[in-house]
RNA sequence: GGUUCCGUAGCUCAGCUGGAUAGAGCAACAGCCUUCUAAGCUGUGGGUCGCAGGUUCGAAUCCUGCCGGAAUCGCCA
């Protein structure tokens, strides 16, 4: 790496310039500003007690030593306490020349042997469709997973299903009183919106058994409590609980529906596990440990027999564990998944990509794991993201404001479909070829929406913007990859092929070397989004990247120009571009079409 | 009330592990298609980086307080 170079060289020129050594955390190299020339910075205020001398004189002085004794120095420039390095042209193109051949791999790190990642993400409830909220976590999950893989790391996708309690309970009861044998093939419906309606219908009729007791003269709490069709869906879950063969087979021919459902929309988004966990077959674990965690006296009863964590020593509240009847909480689950996963995978780190809702939940998680002498706990890793909010305010389903993530995708596609045609784009397609494409675009425009905002922050979502197929949008970055991709076909029809051997003698321009250096920082990146867990910083990324090219698209021919060696460098330079979009779009989940 | 997170252009977001004159897109306005795809490029206007202190040669970035917003503190998940 040129950086650390650099930084080595300037620690001597300190050492044998002022004759003192420096703290190397000071010498901080940094990509020069646009506005000033050259290629990287090296502030020189931390030196000025050494030199004893002017900023100027400093980094006059470290900006000779460096020019003399590093051939990659071309020249320097001094703007106040700044010294600007302009690295020579032969240091780039050897970068050019050593990567652009094996350009789909660039950046990505080999497999290495390291424990693996697990991720968790997606954990949807099976009385409901998936929504916007949804789709935020399964993209992030997905590209954070596909982040790490370029790290090199051996990573795990899995899934939590809460697939069991009260909520399915209550879809069931639905099914069964007013569902008459209905099924998602008879009324052509997609199952987990079928299996979502019922339990909206629940919903809706127990609404009116608490008004009618409520008119009755029941406080609002008493009538919750007493409406029959609770008291029926949790008879339902006792029995459901006690393994009763009619409501398990009824259970599992709803589940079946919704997970058939699930099915095509984590198709359409592109979403893989390699395991799906069921709460149903997890929701008992986690009891041992607390009973274990009681005996050794970590864990303390109180005197209706509950059991609880007490975590006031560390600033937060006691926290129940076990209810007064014995049964789990959700607690208990997760501490039981938590260490069934770790038996499983001996991983080097858990991830969880949850909405930062649960932040206290996992903050919890991780204390009572390590009270109970799971040193292991430290590999736990909540990847908290913010809500999505509507422009109006957040999603209510009181209020019909959720957006269901169906309705979205297809609303894409369409929206795909409209502007391609409307931009006279698919001249020659076939309908088929036609379709995939305005799926690519409608679904890159939706993903890289939602992932180029950093996960942790809060977002917005607007319906129009997040449509909108120019400037910072997913569309834009394949329409400049497709742009590549013809240039490159008439450059084969031409019979021009890229090619570049450092051999050659050419003059390096501006905006072609400016392209370059920002090939040069993508493995950085990729580092530096894995470290974070940022899909994020890809997508700005190749956003940046993108425009870059698209200025030295603009003002620099590629085919028209006279000299051979410049159509091939221009080519090749173009396709090592075209190679890194495709693979910084793969890492968001994202496709780039060949022609659009 | 306690804890955590957020506050950058009219809007949506970068920049935040301290460095130069705080950047993009959208929206508005003005240009560029007889030349490799105009879903593009160029230009103009638009900012007390919530407010006030502090640390520092240097603060949007770190610390403290305040203001505003969100989440959470369930024998819910």
């Amino acid at each position: 790496m040129i950086e650390k170079i650099i930084i080595e060289k300037t620690y001597s020129a300190i050492e044998e310039l002022f004759g003192q050594k420096p703290d190397i955390k000071h010498i901080q190299i940094q990509k020069t500003k646009k506005d000033f020339e050259g290629d990287f910075t090296l502030v020189v205020f931390p030196f000025l007690k050494l030199s004893k001398k002017s900023p100027e004189q400093t980094a006059d002085l470290i900006g000779k030593y460096l020019e003399t004794n590093l051939k990659e120095i071309e020249s320097y420039n001094v703007i106040k306490g700044f010294l600007n390095l302009l690295i020579s042209k032969n240091f780039w193109l050897e970068f050019f020349v050593e990567n652009y051949k094996n350009s789909e791999n660039f950046g990505f790190e080999k497999l290495d042997d390291s424990k693996p990642y697990v991720i968790e993400f997606s954990s949807p409830n099976t009385n409901k469709p998936l929504h916007l909220g949804h789709i935020r976590n399964n993209l992030i999950g997905y590209s954070v997973s596909k982040i790490l893989q370029a790290n090199g790391k051996n990573v795990v996708n899995v899934n939590l299903v809460n697939d069991r309690g009260i909520h399915i309970c209550k879809s069931m009861l639905a099914w069964q009183k007013w569902g008459d044998e209905k099924t998602p093939e008879t009324l052509g419906l997609k199952g987990d919106k079928f299996v979502g309606d019922f339990y909206v219908r629940f919903d809706k009729e127990n609404k009116e058994e608490v008004k009618r007791l409520m008119n009755e003269g029941y406080s609002e709490d008493e009538s919750n409590l007493k409406s029959p069709l609770i008291i029926e869906a949790q008879k339902m879950l006792k029995k459901w609980e006690k393994n009763d063969t009619e409501i398990r087979q009824l259970w599992e021919r709803l589940n079946d529906w919704v997970y058939a459902g699930f099915d095509k929309t984590y198709k359409r988004l592109g979403i893989e596990f390699n395991k799906i966990y069921f709460e149903s077959e997890t929701y008992l674990l986690g009891k041992e440990i607390v009973e274990k965690g009681l005996k050794d006296g970590v864990l303390f009863k109180k005197d209706d027999g509950s059991v609880w964590a007490d975590l006031t020593s560390d600033g937060l509240d006691e926290k129940l564990l076990l209810r007064s009847d014995g049964t789990s909480v959700y607690m208990t689950q997760d501490l039981g998944t938590a260490k069934l996963r770790h038996d499983e995978y001996l991983p080097e780190k858990l991830i969880y990509v949850v909405g930062n809702e649960q932040n206290y939940h996992f903050n919890v998680l991780e204390l009572i794991l390590k009270k109970l002498g799971y040193n292991w706990a430290d590999c736990i890793k909540h990847l908290s993201y913010g809500m999505v909010e509507l422009p109006h305010g957040k999603m209510k389903s009181r209020e019909g404001t959720v957006v269901d993530a169906d309705d979205l995708m297809e609303e894409m596609f369409i929206t795909a479909r409209e502007t391609t045609k409307s931009l006279g784009k698919i001249d020659g397609f076939s309908e088929t070829e036609a379709n995939n494409l305005f799926e690519t675009i409608g679904m890159g425009a939706l993903k890289y929406f939602i992932l180029k905002v950093d996960p942790k922050k809060n977002m917005t979502f607007n319906p129009v913007e997040s449509i909108d197929f120019t400037g910072n949008t997913g569309p834009f970055i394949q329409y400049t990859s497709a742009r590549i991709k013809s240039v490159l076909r008439k450059a084969s029809e031409m019979n021009f092929y890229p090619e570049f051997s450092i051999n050659s003698d050419i003059n390096l321009l501006k905006k072609e070397k400016d392209v370059i250096k920002l090939l040069f920082e993508y493995p950085l990146i990729i580092k530096q989004a894995g470290e974070n867990l940022s899909p994020a910083m890809i997508a700005n990324y190749a956003y940046d990247l993108v425009k870059e090219y698209n200025q030295f698209y603009q003002e620099v021919p590629i085919l028209k120009d006279e000299n051979k060696i410049s159509v091939e460098f221009r080519l090749a330079l173009s396709e090592f571009v075209s190679n890194i979009i495709k693979s910084s779009m793969e890492l968001l989940g994202i496709l780039v079409p060949d022609r659009m």
